[in-house]
DNA sequence: AACCAGGATCAAC
DNA sequence: GTTGATCATGGT
């Protein structure tokens, strides 16, 4: 693979100024579908076709295609580190390329799907933003959801240059009553759930290095453990924060796919989430979200 | 005006 | 272990 460390170090490159690009012909990559198949909130579409969301701290500019992508820090520091940062967020590492080509051979909807799909990176995603925007995500739809956490980091995240806020700190959050946050962010009954799980954060008890070091059961007790977690929202944070690339949500959505494409008609969520586990394997949740993307298009979303 | 949205929680069985 | 009512909010 590396010729004798000769070659350059694979992945975003910083170009000195404030661009981190990688031109790679095996990068998939859409942002439109990367940026809007569900899997986080904080990014939208700019006039140019481009997205705009905060990472790290900063507010940045997303565009590309397969095989390349550049990212802009438009508010924020430009630094070295943050082409690392940006491996690990595109999970750079990872061929969506092999791993379409297998899933595409297990039946002709998934076929479908990942025709519909591909170019959809699965996010390495920050794992409090991750966890406090999918308790919000609960019994809720995704434009209110995006609204609900703009107004979280608004009002609690740190200003990071012009209208750009950073997703606040758990120490923050930790301080503001549930009554605050469904009265100030609109999360209704979420509230206490989102202050009580900030809490957990802030004294150290959902530590991400050391859940990330538990077993892989022990990984999902203990964040199904936090207030306004269950089964659902569990597997969205495992997925999505990288915990648990098998991890397997069954919303609403999936159930649909589900019923309709692949002609189970069980509606019991966990059954469904234990079928399509142990039906696409390892690849579980990348396969989830390409049926997820898919179903909503053939629905008009 | 009911119904829906990337559901979770609690009580009751 | 499984089922049902209840939980805010805003859009359709």
């Amino acid at each position: 693979m590396c010729s004798k460390g000769v070659k350059n170090r694979s992945g975003f490159k910083f170009n000195g100024l404030n661009e981190y690009t990688i031109s790679d012909e095996s990068f998939a990559f859409s942002p439109e579908k990367t940026f809007e198949c569900g899997q986080c909130f904080r990014f939208n579409r700019t006039a140019s076709g481009s997205y705009e969301g905060v990472l790290d701290g900063r507010l940045v500019s997303v565009s590309g295609k397969n095989g390349y992508a550049k990212v802009t820090v438009i508010e924020g520091p430009c630094d070295l580190d943050f082409s690392g940062y940006l491996d690990s967020f595109f999970d750079v590492s990872t061929d969506y390329s092999k791993l379409s080509s297998e899933l595409s051979a297990k039946d002709d909807v998934m076929k479908e799907a990942v025709t519909a799909s591909f170019g959809i990176r699965l996010l390495r995603q920050d794992f409090f933003e991750t966890v406090i925007s999918f308790i919000v995500s609960a019994n809720n739809n995704i434009p209110r959801i995006k609204k609900c956490i703009e107004s979280i980091c608004l009002n609690y995240g740190k200003n990071i240059g012009g209208k750009a806020f950073a997703f606040p700190v758990a120490e923050t959050l930790s301080k503001v009553s549930g009554e605050e946050l469904a009265k100030v962010c609109r999360v209704g009954y979420r509230g206490p759930y989102i202050a009580n799980t900030a809490r957990l954060f802030a004294e150290g008890k959902a530590d991400f290095e050391k859940i990330k070091a538990l077993s892989l059961s022990d990984k999902y007790k203990t964040v199904l453990s936090f207030p306004g977690v269950g089964p659902k929202v569990l597997n969205c944070i495992m997925l999505f924060s990288g915990l648990d690339r098998s991890a397997f949500p069954v919303d609403v959505w999936v159930e649909r796919m589900m019923n309709e494409l692949y002609g189970l008609k069980d509606t019991d969520r966990n059954k469904l989430e234990k079928y399509g586990k142990e039906y696409f394997g390892d690849n579980a949740g990348l396969a989830q979200q390409y049926l997820f993307y898919y179903i909503r298009q053939i629905h008009g979303k």
